[in-house]
DNA sequence: GTCTATACTTCGATAGAC
DNA sequence: GTCTATCGAAGTATAGAC
């Protein structure tokens, strides 16, 4: 008996593909052909499943800040003191980076185009990442053991050099640039631990 | 009589048309014909100074550099103390953003793609500018006003939320997102004194 | 749901006249 | 140095058969 010639996974197929793809990149960098055969899928069903290349590449960048916005609302709403929730704020930030790696390359990439592939929608759930810190910002506040900063700046002050880095792992990884002294081997641990305390200090009352 | 046909300043023409639209919309996003609109020259008169968009593009991205780097080194080398150096440095690096608003634009999309279109010229020209920072660093270790960090480390949390910032009003300049609470309107001085203090605490020694 | 074929557009680059 | 015209490749999207 012959198996159906329905692939109820051609949608999941494509997604993946075109996470990998748009990560390494751009959206401008990849076309649809790419994306299909990647996904070994035909290109019309592409546009089956999909509205269009846009539509697809909001599926794709939606998706993941819905789970970035889970995990961190997770540890802002958890029973520990906001300290040790920042703490966890950032090991949590590059430990998704590791599993999903496409992650933080496509966000990066987008933001640095001024974010022109998104829409309001999208604004929203990265609201909600930015919502998380500021809700750990504002409890230590209140419990008197973080200064008062502009919310917007201690965010930067954290999410900006754990981004950086991301971009020079990248740039590292293209042949023949290993043995330049900018893109020394930085094991995650010791980012993770140097961003902890430069955060840390940053938000000292004194 | 006649103004001369001939015209010297094509050539800067066109490098100024393509450093705006290049840092505008990224390396695919601009076209050959766009520059060559942009620059009131024939197209074909790019490919008579230039050898193709790519020679163009590191033209462009090199030139910045070389002024960047001049100007981090005068500080590097000046004669004041690690700690006011440090201070400069960053005050420095907005003001020339200022200036030139596209180059960190326009550096933010290169290195967040990955730095594809970049040789291994310019990334002797980018270590002229950490080579400066690392400079200013290790002068204050020396003299115990700085503590012991991995120079890389130190300039990944100095520049991330420089540039982090800098995608954050790009982002914030696309018209109906003004009024979205990440995109709170920072000034530069606020920007400037809290990286400075930030940079200050990491280097605490205690 | 799946595939082939193709219409339509844009872009990088060059040839060759002046 | 300057310009016109154009080639050839690549890309988005759709029409329409099965």
């Amino acid at each position: 008996m012959k198996a159906s010639l329905k692939r109820p996974d051609t949608r999941s197929a494509v997604f993946e593909a075109a996470a990998t793809a748009f990560a390494e990149h751009g959206f401008d960098g990849v076309s649809v052909d790419d994306i299909a055969q990647i996904a070994q899928v035909n290109k019309a069903m592409i546009y089956y499943h999909f509205a269009d290349k846009l539509a697809l590449y909001r599926a794709v960048v939606g998706d993941m800040l819905d789970s970035v916005g889970a995990a961190v609302t997770e540890i802002a709403e958890s029973s520990t003191s906001p300290t040790d929730k920042l703490d966890r704020f950032i090991d949590r930030f590059v430990r998704l980076a590791e599993t999903r790696p496409w992650f933080p390359t496509l966000m990066l990439r987008e933001i640095s185009a001024g974010a022109p592939h998104l829409d309001l929608e999208t604004f929203a759930k990265i609201r909600i990442v930015f919502g998380a810190f500021a809700q750990i910002l504002a409890e230590g506040q209140t419990a008197g053991v973080f200064r008062s900063v502009q919310p917007m700046l201690a965010y930067t002050t954290v999410i900006g050099p754990l981004l950086f880095n991301v971009a020079r792992e990248r740039m590292a990884a293209v042949p023949g640039r290993r043995n330049l002294p900018m893109f020394v081997d930085i094991p995650h641990a010791d980012l993770i631990a140097h961003v902890q305390l430069a955060a840390r200090r940053m938000l000292e009352p004194r």
